[in-house]
DNA sequence: TCGACTATATCACGATGTGACATATTATTG
DNA sequence: CAATAATATGTCACATCGTGATATAGTCGA
């Protein structure tokens, strides 16, 4: 298990947003859409990004399947993908820390 | 000009926190050794990471060599750099954002 | 009916970080 | 003084990752 937070850590912008985006079930369009408003259409996912990335966290046991419709494969997020959520969360939180602290020190 | 913004947009944490650390001239050695100090020895970059990441930088333009000494090589952000780092920290920012904002909607 | 949008999937490609290996100097410590 | 750790740079093969093209197909409005 701790592989895997060693894996997901750090975890790149994609991937992280689109672990975000599974805070409430989604399918996999769905999270392209979600992250586009999310990020005023700066961030627009390619295909094979978003069913590649699913099917790598799927496999480590972040998410799993929620419900697979005909036309529509919705993930939730598990336990384990929500402590790496939170782990990265942390992550950015000390990154931001950084630049806040660079800033002040300008003035 | 506008390609190397996209080049360096997202950047990887590994390449920020180089960046980061010419905020104030540096060598490779010393920037490993920043690094390591900011985060508390969490991350430790090799030498293939390193020298590989500042000769790219040069070439894009966004250090350039402050002084060359016998067994130091040290390196100084151009205003290029400067642009690029803080188009990097307002992307920070953004991601800060939408965490702040989750964890509001939680309680 | 025709195009736009929704939806999933695969694959080759380029970019990137990593760690091993190599090499050499300097400082410390027993 | 000799051994060891720390400083310092560099190269290279390897694995991972995001991207965009390509493919396929259903739905919905004009």
């Amino acid at each position: 298990m701790d592989k895997i937070f060693k894996k997901y850590h750090p975890m790149t912008e994609t991937a992280f947003y689109i672990l975000f985006s599974l805070t409430e079930p989604r399918h996999g369009y769905g999270i392209i859409k979600n992250i586009e408003a999310l990020t005023n259409g700066r961030l627009k996912l390619g295909s094979g990004t978003i069913y590649g990335t699913l099917m790598k966290m799927q496999t480590d046991g972040l998410i799993v399947l929620f419900s697979d419709e005909e036309r529509k494969t919705i993930y939730e997020m598990t336990t384990l993908g929500q402590q790496i959520l939170q782990q990265e969360m942390q992550r950015i939180k000390e990154l931001h820390d950084h630049i806040i602290q660079f800033e002040e020190g300008k003035q």
